[in-house]
RNA sequence: CGGGGUGUGGCGCAGCUUGGUAGCGCGCUUCGUUCGGGACGAAGAGGCCGCAGGUUCAAAUCCUGUCACCCCGACCA
């Protein structure tokens, strides 16, 4: 294709018709498609002049975040429903970029690429009660028969059968498969472009093993692909610890993208801890011999139904000898509802000191598959013990007066002694020692947390930082493959289960992030990795011999295997031109223009704005040393 | 699912209060001029005014209903 372009730049025909036209070029008609078979590098002169695209001057007025506004205005994405996007040339060309560098990771690391369909049938959903887990989360549709089908949301059951379908001895494992797939999730709100679709692309791989050394090993082995497939995206990542939550399973990492515009709050320590903030566990105080400790009393505490009236009432008429009373020293007990996946609704009471907030998220995280829901005034009217605002650990818990499960805070072991309700009006108990005047049902990871909490390792105080979930590891353990009867035989011929892994990287969601971490105020800045070409060839000005030099040095960067964008088009003015080479973000962008008449040609740098006079003869040898790093 | 907002040409918007020939900017087409930072002039193409019903001689405009979309929150990769 290169040379039949150069030849059509010689003999001054317009530069159009050999513009890459494939389709209406029958290439049994021309030596075209013999020829670049053999001698093509592998890429196909982009012309702006043909190619599908049109740049918006203005953002869209419903892309709020940065990587919506630009991947819309340049041409890379168009939305076709809510949540739901159609690639574009240009996003395309990025997007096979981003597959590929997970496809080389993912092989790198010894696993094999299959495809399964997007539309599933119910039954394995339904074996792993993920049909009705999922709620309104999937997409499901009947068939004319009426049968159900869903639009996968991942593929665990698809896999687990796929393997048992053909595999049943230790002798074929281990074994890892990965797919890059359309996944499709209702989500209630899509939002933030192509960050939070409800069609996306994931690449989602599963590992097999016989025992849980091989899926340890697994396991790592994804990660480690992880952390390379990351660098190489350029895309800054913290591996956090994770909730498994409904996928259940043993240990479970999130690859998250700090941003701000992220949507999971984690923390890190300066000693290298990092988790979800659902995740985190809290490091609990050592227990108190219960020796010397004051008996607990009942105080008359008059108008205290919140945690503030009751330490500022506190001082006042019960002051301590040796300190003020702080919210830390009180006892808060919050109630709430948990909804059990089968249905059924159970009151449950957390404690928490009371000078924190209970976090719906974390409680949810600890309670899952359950679902958490407030306490009505209905409950309330339900356990006559319950006295608003002054209820205490008197009635709560399985064996006391309301029979309620009580769950409390870490925090809370034998020993300490706190300030909480008294179940009367007005009153509240002081010194109620955990483990001596109290027994809760159990502990419970639901208090928020704050920044400057100690990291439960040990590793220094938390800082709270806001990301965007990227990938996900889950070692799952044996709930998909026990569900779905995955079972090899063993070196002693006998049945076991076998234990799976499985691992997710959201690729859209990365490219978009990408387009998030790379941009500036004209446009995207690419890494040379993703970008959708090597370099952009703009040449300005009607003068024929530019266009004729621009064609000849394109070619020639074609044909050392340069990936070329050239700004051909006639009648466009150069502004227009380098508005659009800024927006479309290609890294590096060659103005072939008026220094022609001096011999020169102009080398920019898109992300620093450094241009450069190089020698026309010079060209094409700088731009290739620069493409390749 | 709660709250707020918007539906008028491909994009961004005005017009609606006070009913009377559907407009502006960008983009698109043609011609001419221009050609290193989103050029200029002239002439054009393109619109069931979200949808349905109602009021009226007459509805983008008023009334009723309905649908869709966007933003915030809840929820979720």
């Amino acid at each position: 294709m290169s040379t039949w372009c150069r030849d059509e730049a010689r003999t001054k025909q317009p530069a159009t018709p050999c513009a890459v036209r494939p389709a209406a070029t029958p290439s049994a008609t021309t030596p075209v498609k013999r020829r670049r078979s053999r001698r093509y590098p592998g890429f196909v002169l982009m012309r702006m002049s043909t190619l599908f695209l049109r740049t918006l001057r203005e953002d869209p007025v419903e892309a709020e975040v940065a990587s919506h506004r630009l991947l819309v205005r340049a041409g890379y994405v168009r939305r076709a429903a809510p949540g739901i996007y159609t690639w574009l040339p240009l996003g395309l060309k990025v997007l096979r970029k981003v597959e590929t560098v997970i496809r080389e990771e993912m092989d790198a690391a010894g696993a094999q690429e299959v495809h399964f369909p997007a539309l599933l049938p119910r039954e394995p959903y339904e074996a792993t009660n993920r049909w009705s887990d999922y709620g309104d989360g999937i997409f499901k549709l009947k068939d004319r028969k009426g049968a159900d089908y869903l639009l996968a949301p991942t593929h665990e059951e698809m896999f687990t059968l796929l393997v048992k379908d053909l595999y049943s001895s230790y002798k074929d494992l281990p074994l890892s498969l990965y797919q890059i797939q359309t996944k499709y999730r209702d989500e209630a709100r899509p939002r933030a472009g192509i960050l939070r679709g409800r069609e996306f692309t994931m690449k989602d791989s599963y590992s097999f093993d016989v025992d849980d050394a091989g899926l340890e090993a697994s396991y790592e082995r994804h990660r480690a692909a992880y952390i390379r497939i990351f660098a190489r995206l350029g895309l800054e990542f913290v591996v956090v610890a994770a909730m498994s939550g409904a996928m259940g399973g043993s240990r479970s990492e999130e690859f998250l993208h700090p941003t701000v515009i992220g949507e999971d709050t984690f923390v890190r320590s300066p000693g290298g801890y990092a988790a979800n903030v659902e995740a985190v566990t809290t490091l609990a105080p050592e227990p108190v011999p219960f020796d010397g400790l004051p008996a607990a009393h009942v105080e008359e505490t008059p108008d205290t139904p919140t945690i503030d009236t009751l330490v500022a009432v506190s001082n006042e008429r019960h002051p301590r000898a040796d300190r003020p009373w702080t919210a830390a020293d009180t006892l808060k007990n919050v109630l709430v509802v948990l909804r059990h996946p089968d249905g059924r609704r159970e009151p449950l009471a957390v404690g928490v000191p009371g000078d924190r907030e209970v976090d719906p998220k974390r409680l949810e995280a600890a309670l899952s598959p359950a679902e958490v829901e407030p306490f009505e005034a209905a409950d309330f009217a339900r356990f006559p013990a319950l006295v608003k605002g002054y209820i205490g650990p008197g009635v709560l818990g399985t064996e006391n007066a309301s029979g309620i499960r009580y769950l409390v805070d870490p925090r809370v072991v034998d020993g300490t002694a706190w300030v909480t309700g008294a179940d009367a009006a007005g009153r509240h108990v002081y010194d109620l020692v955990a483990g001596r005047d109290f027994t809760p049902d159990g502990l419970v990871e639901a208090a928020e947390v704050k920044a400057g909490d100690p990291a439960p390792d040990g590793s220094g105080p938390l800082e709270l930082a806001r990301g965007i979930e990227i990938a996900h590891i889950f070692a799952l353990g044996r709930r998909f493959a026990e569900a779905l009867d995955l079972k090899v035989l063993d070196e002693n011929g006998k049945q076991v289960v076998v234990t799976m892994g499985s691992y997710g990287v959201g690729v859209t969601r990365a490219l978009a992030c990408v387009a998030e971490g790379n941009h500036d105020e004209k446009g995207l800045v690419w890494p040379r990795e993703l970008a959708p070409a090597d370099v952009h060839v703009v040449a300005t000005g009607k003068d024929p011999e530019i266009l004729l030099a621009a064609e000849r040095i394109s070619a020639e960067l074609l044909a050392q295997g340069v990936d070329v964008l050239f700004d051909d088009r006639p009648k466009v003015s150069p502004g227009v031109k380098f508005k659009d080479a800024e927006l479309v973000g290609v890294p590096t962008i060659l103005v072939v223009g008026k220094g022609l008449a001096e011999g020169v040609v102009e080398l920019r740098d898109r992300r620093s704005g450094d241009a450069e006079q190089v020698p026309v003869a010079d060209a094409v040898a700088r731009v290739s040393a620069v493409v390749r790093g």
